[in-house]
DNA sequence: ATGGTCGGCAACCGA
């Protein structure tokens, strides 16, 4: 297959944009400003957890696979950081927070009743935008029963959105979704075709869910491929390689479209501490 | 690359 190499510090990133924004701790451009970050530990990325909120300053950052039960979270640096959060994780895997200026308002742990998928699921509204924040489950492989709880999951959000999220509604989607949705947001799609992530059930399923009512804002953006939110750490030089997914995603409802001013994948904070194998992803709005 | 590396947590599971 043919390989895409891009650059991952090329297109799209922080470093070719102006450095305007950096006084005080709302952001001067007068944008609500939302990120996404898969963490794989809140606790072993927090050094480069809270060097990215003092430098970026946004509003919302919603982080998933915090892998920490509630008595455990590190709420104490945060706050004394100066950020409000919210979290709801199961012991070990899992888990989900929002990060934000302002305490977040209608704060809900989820639409289960199982302790997993109360793990993989939190709301809140800020500034009169509502945010869901997903871990959907990577699926582990497509013949396996994990990868029917995965289909599942999605289906049961679909119902979820169309029950709660009428389209109107200022509403934000984001976090890891698991999917990559085209053939241009991931490195080897010819070779992935059987990936828990890739498949076309499970791109489809995401699909179904987005169908008229949420929107890859990124995607809206950006048309070419080769920018990717995650690379596999078990192979190595992936990162290098830029042999990667776009599975890290935030996805708006029609109003939230039409407020979208910027977004990008934001590649910097790569070596600032232990490197991460996701990152973290920006879209800023007018207000 | 039919591989490998992390993190949690204490033997392997999950990504």
């Amino acid at each position: 297959m043919p390989k895409v190499k891009t650059p991952r510090s090329k297109p799209v990133s922080r470093a070719a944009k102006p450095k305007a924004k950096s006084a005080g701790k709302t952001s001067p451009n007068g944008l609500l400003k939302i990120a996404t970050f898969n963490a794989n530990s809140i606790r072993a990325r927090m050094p480069i957890l809270l060097n990215w909120l003092k430098k970026e300053k946004p509003d919302v950052l919603a982080v998933q696979e915090t892998k920490v039960q509630d008595s455990e979270f590190p709420k104490e640096p945060i706050e004394q950081a100066g950020w409000n959060v919210v979290f709801h994780g199961q012991k070990g895997y899992n888990g989900v927070a929002f990060l934000s200026q302002k305490p977040l308002e209608k704060v809900d742990m989820g639409f289960y009743k199982q302790a997993e998928e109360q793990a993989r699921f939190i709301t809140g509204e800020y500034a009169g935008v509502r945010l869901f924040n997903t871990y959907i489950p990577q699926g582990y492989a497509i013949d396996s029963e994990k990868y029917q709880y995965k289909l599942r999951y999605l289906a049961d959000l679909k119902k979820y959105f169309g029950k709660n999220v009428p389209n109107t509604l200022p509403a934000l989607w984001m976090g890891d979704l698991n999917v990559a949705l085209t053939e241009i947001d991931l490195n080897n799609p010819k070779g992935n075709q059987d990936h828990p992530c890739f498949h076309i059930d499970a791109r489809n399923a995401l699909l179904e869910a987005m169908r008229g009512k949420w929107t890859d804002l990124f995607r809206e953006k950006v048309k070419e491929g080769g920018h990717y939110t995650f690379w596999d750490m078990r192979f190595p030089g992936a990162f290098e390689r830029n042999a990667g997914w776009r599975i890290d995603l935030i996805l708006g409802t029609p109003p939230m479209v039409g407020r979208l001013k910027d977004t990008w994948i934001d590649t910097k904070p790569r070596g600032m501490e232990k490197p991460s194998d996701h990152t973290f992803l920006v879209a800023e709005f007018s207000k």
